[in-house]
DNA sequence: CTGAAAGCGCTAACAC
DNA sequence: GTGTTAGCGCTTTCAG
């Protein structure tokens, strides 16, 4: 390992000058500096983060810590927010929570004493209380699509409840009375919330949904939910999936009973833009911009002073419900 | 931040015995462990992994660079060594490549200089060449999925061609004739190698492509290449697909020309256990083994002494392939 | 079993 | 501009 001592020795120079023009500082004579950038070169030294974390108190790096790695959403999240941190000349450590705030606290505190010059956090385990108490610690962190009462302005959020309306109104407006709701897992606040726009927005309505079945955001489940709402004894003409992913499994179950998308069954679903636009029929959707978001928190964990911004749902028009529709 | 200093203070004892207590030394009399114990809760101290790292050399955390955040394929990846890391009481640093050396290189690196006590690498970009030259450089790695030349005992790898044939030849076996297929992009090794496989299974039947598209391993590519397929002069009477990805795209292409699987179309596709087996038919596939793969390779860093495994393809029998076959 | 002391590689005042 | 000098918080001999 070679270290700054070892590149000072050859450059013929304190430890302090090799500290400067590693660090970029411009007090130092364009000679000096070409001294020690070759012998940096000769020894290709690179500096051990550790040390100058220990002795600086920073390292130039971002931490995220998600829910979880798997599926679109997620890994679209990790991207987005590592794109942005290195646009800024950071480095993005990435870990996952876990379902379970253990966890999710463990990886924080990695990440912090590993000296991340702020953390990124998409958690859902850890209570408000304690995501609180972590702020009162004067660390340095922002909240990803999650409000913490009292913690406002490290919060990036969305309005789930609004976004669950529009999208059902969306199947009201073209005509439909007999729709049904696939939904997420009911222990999430995200599922709740979404849950809770659907229902809101029947009731204005005056309707009763058909049927209302709870999913795990993933494939299969939207494939069974679809599946078994499709054997119902009033057949829906209109489907809402919670999420894109729960949506194709919809989509699949429906082409399996011969059904037609959208003449048969109208579909609507919360997109983050990983494959609603993608399958056929394209879905029309309510976007969920987490990309956008993510981007967003980065930018605020960098600069506190980012101005505030409100994410709102927007439908996007496809190929999922037609446009005369309804029955 | 408190530190070891501030526990040794509270419990009256030096800071070299708060060291051995947080590091599980025995050397230490019960009643001392005890006094330091409660000096530690009471002052909730958490070691600094910098200092540690500087002192020590090392971090008990483990680094990983994928190609990508995205998919289920890498989703599924990440997920397992973490599992398998924190199994051995590690934690996991996950970084991204992205798809170029550059930055696969620096990812390697800034994890490196983090002391992470091992890396695994899942990268594509780096060449063999600057990858023996890390290996030379005494630093400790596995490399996920690729062969190397003279770093043999550090590669977990897997036969694709031997995968992509055995599948083709399920097709063959089924009595297709009419067969086609569904690659990935083509400067990809990986894709390169099961495309080899199709190919050498269908010579060695003395059978012709009805057709040989190449996607780009997501959804919809695979709807694309199917239904371009689906429109060919000679309809296909089975289709094998390169990831399982696609071969939703194409489950749906198919569906969309109202065309049965497997009466119709028989389907086959590589399956890393993320989808396949949930759609509807449920896939008939060759399983890589990723999941494995990437445990194992998280033990084979922890303890280089592993005894080394082949990884084989295994066909799983589902619904997209009808046993008398034929057509 | 426990303490003293010497660093790990770097940054950050502070002199010169 | 550049060098000197303290540490950053921890591990690790080496005594005792």
């Amino acid at each position: 390992m070679v270290t700054l001592e070892d590149v000072a020795a050859l450059a013929g120079v304190s430890r302090a000058t090799v500290s400067r023009v590693v660090n970029g500082d411009n007090n130092v004579r364009p000679l000096t500096r070409n001294k020690v950038a070759q012998a940096i070169a000769e020894l290709s030294y690179t500096p051990n983060p550790a040390a100058r974390a220990l002795a600086s108190k920073h390292s130039n790096t971002l931490g995220l810590v998600t829910t979880s790695y798997r599926g679109g959403f997620f890994g679209a999240l990790m991207d987005f927010v590592q794109t942005e941190a290195e646009s800024h000349g950071k480095q993005l450590l990435v870990t996952q929570g876990r379902n379970s705030a253990e966890n999710e606290l463990l990886a924080i505190q990695r990440l912090f004493s590993l000296r991340c010059d702020g953390v990124i956090l998409h958690v859902r385990s850890l209570s408000d209380d304690q995501l609180r108490q972590l702020a009162t610690e004067q660390r340095r962190f922002v909240l990803l699509d999650r409000l913490v009462p009292g913690l406002e302005d490290r919060c990036v959020t969305f309005d789930h409840i609004r976004a669950s309306q529009m999208a059902t109104q969306q199947l009201i407006n073209a005509g439909h009375q007999r729709i049904a709701c696939i939904s997420g897992p009911a222990q999430r606040a995200s599922s709740q919330l979404r849950l809770q726009g659907f229902l809101a927005a029947m009731q204005a309505a005056n309707l009763q949904p058909v049927g209302c079945l709870e999913g795990v955001y993933d494939l299969e489940s939207g494939y069974q939910c679809a599946d078994q709402l499709l054997r119902h004894e009033i057949l829906p003409s209109a489907i809402y999936c919670c999420n894109e992913e729960m949506a194709i499994g919809a989509l699949l179950a429906i082409k399996e009973h011969h059904l037609r998308v959208p003449q048969d069954i109208a579909l609507i679903c919360y997109d983050s833009g990983e494959r609603a636009p993608f399958v056929r029929p394209a879905l029309t959707s309510v976007h969920f911009p987490i990309t956008e978001m993510a981007q967003y928190a980065t930018r605020l964990l960098i600069n506190p002073l980012t101005p505030v911004e409100q994410f709102e749902p927007e439908i996007i028009h496809r190929d999922s419900i037609t446009v005369a529709g309804g029955n």
